[in-house]
DNA sequence: CAATAGCATTGACCAAAGTCAATGTTTTTT
DNA sequence: AAAAAACATTGACTTTGGTCAATGCTATTG
């Protein structure tokens, strides 16, 4: 159990066996069915989940009652309403499973009592907010100065598992666009070859 | 000398005097007159600048020529390309002062020298990090969710001073738009009041 | 395995943002 | 203070993406 987390947690700060047995008392494992829901919007959000398995997405969803994915995580990624999780405010996003998953939680006590005890759990977070940090920003740098179709065709290159495992409309839907416009893209990019 | 750094600083984790003296020792001031640039694309970067006075951009330059401005800076924000400052890599962004700024740089020997040396040098940095990667976050939720009124109602609550201070075509830039865009906007939230 | 719901594609039309060009204003520079 | 540069606005037109509606395909699921 844990086995995804661990490795994960060793590539970027080794621990000991004393360390990983520490770790794992703070740790709760937790199995989601396909669109069973990890936070509802206005709950706050509780932990952050790790997923072993499976596929989640976090989205919001706007005033005329549309979905905006703004992120999604498969099996090594790190899911949360960060700014829930660490303010206690209320979620603004909602997370749910595309797929079945099998997630590793750690919970706002866990968390805070990590970074006390263990200081080797402050370097792995730091590590990994600063890694996404910069994932995001490359994304954003797209966003603003890439066209689409030079943007679809990045994201397949940079996560093409998640172009396969991910319905089309979602795909759009984390690019900002409609489903629509992204079909014709998709036609227009495959035309060209 | 590092009044609002050392302030900043002290906001989010306490030092005692002997660490703000040690920290000190690892800081350079540097002043950047309008214009001149912290860091240019396919340099590797150097440091994090912390804004003491004054005001920067980070922007990208695409095929074409057009920049693309990914963050503006004003006092007690920190800028960097993080990516190459991390990695050694070049960096993909030109930083940039858009008045006479006075800055305080922190090395990447520094840098790491700190984590090493100064506990509470990493909680520092993790809780910056973390801040920024949560207000990006919002930003991106923003870009693929909200109409473009909307967007630029928020830059104005959220950041008025940077909508003061920044000439408008680079807001524009921010906002991914075309400035004729941005005044047609504008013109069309003031006709509306 | 039949029924249903979810999904992708296409077409016709509309709305929004980009482009190009001209004009006037403000800020900098000399 | 004059000249030049940078900036903001506006108009006419084009391009791009969104909307609505229809069709056929593909997975679920009962």
């Amino acid at each position: 159990m844990y086995e995804l987390f661990l490795h994960n947690f060793n590539s970027k700060v080794k621990l000991t066996e004393e360390e990983e047995a520490f770790i794992k008392t703070y740790l709760t494992p937790k199995k989601l069915r396909k669109k069973q829901y990890l936070i509802q919007e206005t709950d706050v959000c509780k932990f952050m989940a790790f997923v072993e398995k499976g596929a989640l997405r976090a989205y919001s969803v706007d005033e005329i009652g549309k979905e905006h994915i703004i992120q999604f995580a498969l099996e090594g990624w790190t899911i949360s309403d960060l700014y829930s999780f660490l303010t206690g405010e209320p979620a603004t996003y909602n997370i749910d499973a595309l797929e079945d998953s099998e997630l590793v939680l750690i919970s706002k006590a866990a968390h805070e009592d990590l970074l006390l005890k263990l200081p080797k759990y402050e370097t792995y977070f730091r590590i990994q907010v600063t890694g996404a940090y910069i994932a995001m920003q490359k994304r954003l740098t797209s966003i603003i100065s890439s066209p689409l179709e030079e943007r679809y065709k990045n994201l397949t290159a940079l996560y093409p598992t998640i172009v396969e495992r991910v319905p089309q409309h979602m795909i759009a839907s984390y690019m900002g666009l409609q489903p629509e416009t992204l079909s014709r893209i998709r036609r227009k990019i495959a035309t060209k070859k």
